[in-house]
DNA sequence: AGAAAATGATGTATATATACAATATGAAAC
DNA sequence: GTTTCATATTGTATATATACATCATTTTCT
């Protein structure tokens, strides 16, 4: 199966979190390496880290990883505001 | 990585929708033979492939794969039933 | 400015996911 | 009962994810 290309918001979760790659690659458990792949969405996680992933930030997948390039995070916040007015 | 054994509820959602695994595999765009290898839990899906099957049968990643033993649906319906009591 | 830390880039090696073919078995249909 | 379809099993081949080392570049700290 030729694998799409996924995106992800790993980089600005974990700036917000104040985390070195070496440190969140510690709490998930991979070579600090790799954050920087997935970073640079040079290749995609495998679904066990994605579940790491997910865990160590306390958000679920899809508000992490996704099929379309993700928008800036205030947009999708601003969207569920305007949702329930 | 050590990748960790994943739980998944394919098998079920296929079920549920009277699909054979040749008809669910040619959805996601995987060989039929992958269908049985991802049911039997024998390996875990890449993250994409997850995307696809959580598509596929409109669910979140995270109803189909959990990093734990999936207790039966139902038991999880009569969980969420009594929350909103 | 200079040292230390964080990141980016390149290369090699291993583990894991996916495809595909062949065969066996069991259940369903006729 | 035998053909057909769905599934299980085994084996080989390829693609992709992860680890690890090294060096270059940038950022941060003092």
């Amino acid at each position: 199966m030729k694998q799409r290309k996924l995106y992800n918001r790993i980089n600005l979760l974990r700036q917000e979190r104040k985390l070195s790659r070496k440190e969140l690659a510690e709490k998930i458990g991979v070579n600090f390496q790799t954050v920087g792949y997935l970073e640079r969405e040079e290749y995609n996680p495998s679904l066990d880290l994605a579940f790491r992933i997910s865990g160590c930030f306390g958000l679920p997948i899809e508000l992490i990883f996704s099929t379309k390039p993700q928008p800036p995070l205030s947009e999708e916040l601003m969207r569920w505001r305007n949702k329930e007015e």
